[in-house]
DNA sequence: TATCATATGTCAACCCTTTGACATGTCATT
DNA sequence: AATGACATGTCAAAGGGTTGACATATGATA
């Protein structure tokens, strides 16, 4: 790889030339620059930005770190912050945690001695105290780990709020919530309250299902649904805290032959575009997602900019009607 | 950000000690190893892998371009790259292309720029030529760009055939085929040949429907699903080169009353996660992912490490058959 | 006692680029 | 003739870490 060096001597001008030509300072006159950068074609010559990083003291790098791509929430997130990140000339190290606390602490590390502008945590399996020692600017999307620490989510309890409403309003007389795991200590899990206040207040027999991890697991959900219907056929509104779960309990029941929306009511969370062309298409809370991902960018670049920024960025939800209420 | 300097003066070393202690290499004390892990645990000190790229001249970065990590196939491909990628203790930089060839080359150069150990090609909007000019290692997904490059792809025509051949098994008389951009040169353009020529061994007839774009445009899929079921009621049999678009065509038949599979059969491509879990399920021809991206990962480190290397491999399809046929 | 493995230090070069300080020279304007 | 904008050059330091050459000192072994 050529150097600046060797675009220097090629063009048979000064090393401090090419990096005026390239940097935009001083003067310069046309008939260099266009020199300069024949050269630079010729030579097929970019600047190693690693050289650049260590002087700047920054790489333009965010982490992102999450569970795991290939569900599609974060899927649709990941690829919001890229686009962002993109258009404020960041790019994005893809750190999937499968919610395993040693390696989520382990791509931690990595961000920071990658020297990362900021990290975005998606994932949450670490105690509040391990996140702290980080200096770098962080956003955390769906978890409050510190009182300075900016974090975006939705606003859950509302989400849970609407969605129980919805069920009770169409004549459920029983409900189900299928959610996360409530013992990791997320943002989301406020939906589940928002459930249960709505279903009390409405006097509504509920009862609420916990998944044991966050990630993606096909089987588990399958299980899950059809020991639900299975030990509670009286059972006739389900909350799922993702489109996807929710996707499997639709499956669920036309497995057995129950009918949604008729017999069985569902609602999901989420709003991904999987919900929309579902068959039935899913009823859901939609979160803003493009607006959590350019949210987590801005956040960053102000942190980093020294710009003000809010805290608490919970963002409105919007029920969605579709099929399957 | 404590230096390796600070934690020298600290612990009451010298520079060298403390690089020797985190290479590992020379001669040293149990009790000064201690002493120096101690500061460095006291300093909160990383060491700038940023620096240590810039001696290497290694940054253990893998560049992973696609058209959007949004689309499941994408998503899941990503997420197979990063484990691999991390079990080889690289990172992966995420490039979402959006098929646009501005984009794709500025990223191009972005990772050429950032010394990336290799890049992974899943996105082919450009001439080849503009690929060759990289000296870095490549791996091309769907496409083949050189003669020494090596690509990864599936054996697409024989999923063209299998697919087609179920369809006609099944009964079907009239076939139509929706595949994605026949101009963009992809190895994926095959299916569409396996499809052809299955059809016309058997003589049954048949049409291609392209799409304009690879990248997941909803609208576009549910507008050209309802143009093929409204001006071709006759057609029996959808093959789709992906399984979102055989959820959409899924889709399509439902609203108009079409019963699938009984009055239409529909097989799609890829066999991502989300054809298992949509109700009907899709029949479907499998790529195998996860193996797509651990070969990846390995020919990029085969390449790095001068070790041989397949220029072709492509890898086994199966054929999936779940409701829809 | 000579030798050697062990343990640590000093020093300098190197990776590539940026940047500031300073020098030199040309040409046009006042 | 003096001034100033323009154009380019030289030189050196800085960013953080690695590495090889070489020096020195200690304690154990032959």
């Amino acid at each position: 790889m050529a150097t600046i060096h060797d675009v220097a001597q090629q063009a048979g001008v000064s090393v401090t030339t090419v990096s005026r030509v390239l940097n935009n300072r001083g003067y310069i006159s046309e008939a260099t620059r266009k020199k300069v950068f024949e050269t630079m074609d010729a030579l097929n010559y970019q600047p190693n930005e690693i050289a650049r990083s260590l002087l700047r003291k920054q790489s333009n790098i965010i982490g992102l770190i999450i569970p795991n791509v290939s569900h599609p929430f974060f899927s649709e997130l990941a690829s919001q912050v890229e686009y962002y990140a993109y258009e404020n000339g960041c790019k994005v190290l893809l750190c999937n945690s499968q919610l395993d606390p040693a390696k989520e602490r382990d791509y931690i590390e990595m961000l920071k001695r990658n020297r990362v502008d900021g990290i975005i945590m998606g994932s949450h399996t670490l105690e509040v105290e391990e996140y702290v020692s980080l200096r770098s600017p962080i956003v955390t999307i769906d978890r409050r780990i510190g009182e300075k620490i900016p974090f975006i989510s939705s606003d859950n309890y509302r989400g849970g709020v609407l969605a129980t409403e919805l069920l009770i309003r169409k004549g459920c007389r029983k409900l189900a919530h299928i959610c996360g795991n409530l013992e990791l200590d997320l943002l989301a899990n406020s939906r589940s309250e928002g459930f249960r206040d709505t279903a009390d207040k409405h006097g509504i027999e509920h009862m609420t299902i916990q998944t044991d991890m966050n990630v993606f697991d096909q089987e588990q959900y399958a299980r899950i649904i059809q020991e639900l219907l299975d030990q509670h056929p009286d059972v006739d509104g389900i909350f799922a805290t993702s489109d996807i779960i929710a996707a499997f309990a639709v499956k669920g029941c036309v497995k057995i032959g129950r009918r949604v929306p008729d017999e069985m009511r569902i609602i999901g969370y989420d709003d991904v575009s999987a919900a929309a062309w579902l068959t039935p298409a899913i009823t859901t809370v939609q979160q803003p997602i493009a607006e959590i991902g350019r949210l987590a960018v801005e956040l960053i670049r102000r942190q980093l900019d020294g710009e003000p920024y809010e805290v608490d960025n919970t963002l409105p939800v919007e029920l969605i009607e579709r099929a399957t209420t």
